[in-house]
Order: structure tokens, then sequence, then C-alpha cells
DNA sequence: CCTTGATGTTCAATATATCGAACACTGTTA
DNA sequence: TAACAGTGTTCGATATATTGAACATCAAGG
């Protein structure tokens, strides 16, 4: 996944009526190190693309955010799903997430891998939502508020 | 206003589990690049954060975002399977509900089993919330509003 | 004790970003 | 016409980011 730093940079510029001098003066770079950023001809450092945004001015959450979500993102792929546990390794557990962003989302669905002997830690998992889910394969010990079973 | 660029960038990388070798290795840049970064002692060119963040994975919008994004957890429980489909026979779908009685959950979770060839019907199934899934074994066919794939 | 494997750091070499100065082009004006 | 002031681009020199290999440290076994 590409982003066009240099097609934003020049979109925003312009939007605010600069010349690449103007903003460069502002910004405390040179007016060639705009124009190459904007050309996509290199990368600007993290600190450069700071100065030059706080120029315009535009905050750097602001120009990495996305205009709009072209679409909401209903399907996805094995190897889409993001691993939420600590250790993806083969020897402990694993979580995998139905989609990188949920901060819209209701519903977070998890396919969830343990393995023999694993355990999720001596403190109790804890939040404000349900829950619910079925053990497809293995036996596995739960415990939710005081009830414990072996499933 | 600067920005701690090496310090988010480390407390990311040890929220998730990582050396610095193992994230360098799903970015596809050097451990030591990542060493100084989280030093401070180099600003990386928004190409490579944007490498190492892919690995983690963190969008380059959600790394500059002031406030952190809020974090869920979840774990499971599980009950008796009940058949919920019409017809549960060895020739159709199977739709397995967890829990008997829904009438003061906010969640219904099944285990879905389609027979090769067997779908839901020409006219769309819908409700007001939100869905979510994976799928374990096959392949099936889904439509979504406009959106199908096969999956 | 001595390995082995993992961690994060440092260093010289190389790739790349950035600078200052030039270039080419446009429109304006004398 | 010539001279000028504005624009964005390109070029060689320099500063910086990035690399690959080394280093130092620690924990676990033999």
């Amino acid at each position: 996944m590409e982003i066009d730093v240099g097609g934003r940079l020049r979109r925003l510029r312009e939007m605010h009526g600069l010349s690449q001098r103007e903003l460069a003066k502002r910004a405390g770079v040179s007016n060639a190190t705009i124009s190459l950023i904007e050309q996509n001809r290199a990368s600007p450092s993290v600190g450069s693309l700071k100065k030059v945004l706080d120029g315009i001015p535009v905050r750097m959450a602001e120009f990495f955010a996305p205009e709009e979500p072209p679409r909401r993102r209903v399907f996805y792929q094995a190897d889409d799903l993001v691993e939420v546990a600590g250790d993806g390794g083969p020897g402990g557990l694993s979580f995998r997430q139905i989609g990188r962003d949920l901060s819209d989302r209701a519903l977070q669905i998890l396919h969830e891998r343990y393995s023999p002997g694993a355990d999720t830690g001596p403190t109790m998992l804890h939040h404000e939502s349900e829950e619910g889910g079925v053990v497809l394969r293995g036996r596995i010990e739960l415990t939710v508020g005081d009830q414990r079973r072996v499933l």
C-alpha cells in the first residue's frame, strides 16, 4: 500500500495558495527539497516532513489520515487476519482478529489457537461487553466469573 | 512541537512483543535502523517508517494520532449448541447457536455448516446489527450489499 | 567453567535526502 | 526588443539515513 506523499503535499500547498519557495521559507527548508518531495523523487525524513507541514500548517495525523475510507471493508483473506496476542509464535497462544481497524465497529471476531498447556495468565481478563465462542478442536479450561468448566 | 518518534515506536514494538530483529525482518529493514530510530538518533524517511509500521502493524495516521486508540479484549465461554436452521438434516445447512435463551443478550454466535452446493436461497437475509465470521474449511460465496466474494 | 542463542548497541561503508546555485519557462513592463 | 520577477525543475556537493557486520550483555544448558 503506497502513500502518495508528494501528491498530497502538492495538493495541500496549492490549496493554501503557497508557492514552493514561500512554503520552503516558512518551513525552513530549501525549495528544491519541496520540489523533489512533490515529485516523489525523495522520501522525506519525518523531521523534514514535520517542518514542511508546520509551514502550511497541517498536523502529521491529518496528513496521513485518509480523506475518506473509500469503502467499508467487508471481506478478508486468511493472511489479512491480524495477530493480536502477545506472542504469535508456535509456542503460545494466537488470537487472529478479523480486520485491522475496529474503531467504528461494535463487533470484534477472533480466531484463537492455544498450544497444549498454554494459558492466559493469572489475572482475569475483563471488559464491558458480551462474549461467546465455539471450541472447534481440543479441550480448554475456562473461568467466567465464579464458574469454571472444561470444554 | 517535537514528536518522540523513537519512544512511540519502541512502546508499540514492545506492546506487540516483538524484538528489534523480528520487527526488522517483518518490515524489510535492518535491526540497526530500528535501534537508531528508537534512540531518536535518526529521523526515518516516511518510506522507511511506513515499512516499519506495516510490520507491527500500525497505520501512519494511527501512529501520529495524539491519543491512543481504545484497546479491546476478548475471551470466551460455551454452552449447548442449538440447531436453529430450518432443516438440520444431513442434506442442507446447519446453524448451531451458542446458548438457548438470547432474550437478554446483545450477541448471537452461530457455528454454521453448509453442505456442498447448499445456499441460503434467493432472498437476501437482512438484520439491523453487525455480523462477522471466519471460514474454517471449504469455499463459500458471500454477498453483502452490492459486494460479492468467494472466500 | 564454556558454549549457544537471544537481546540491544555501535561502527565504517554506502545509499539517499537536502542544500545552494544554477537552469528553463512564463507573464509583465519599459 | 530587453529586462525583470515570479514559477517549478535540475545539478553537484554535502549532510544524513540505512546497511551489514561487529560488539557487549544476559539467560539457559551442558
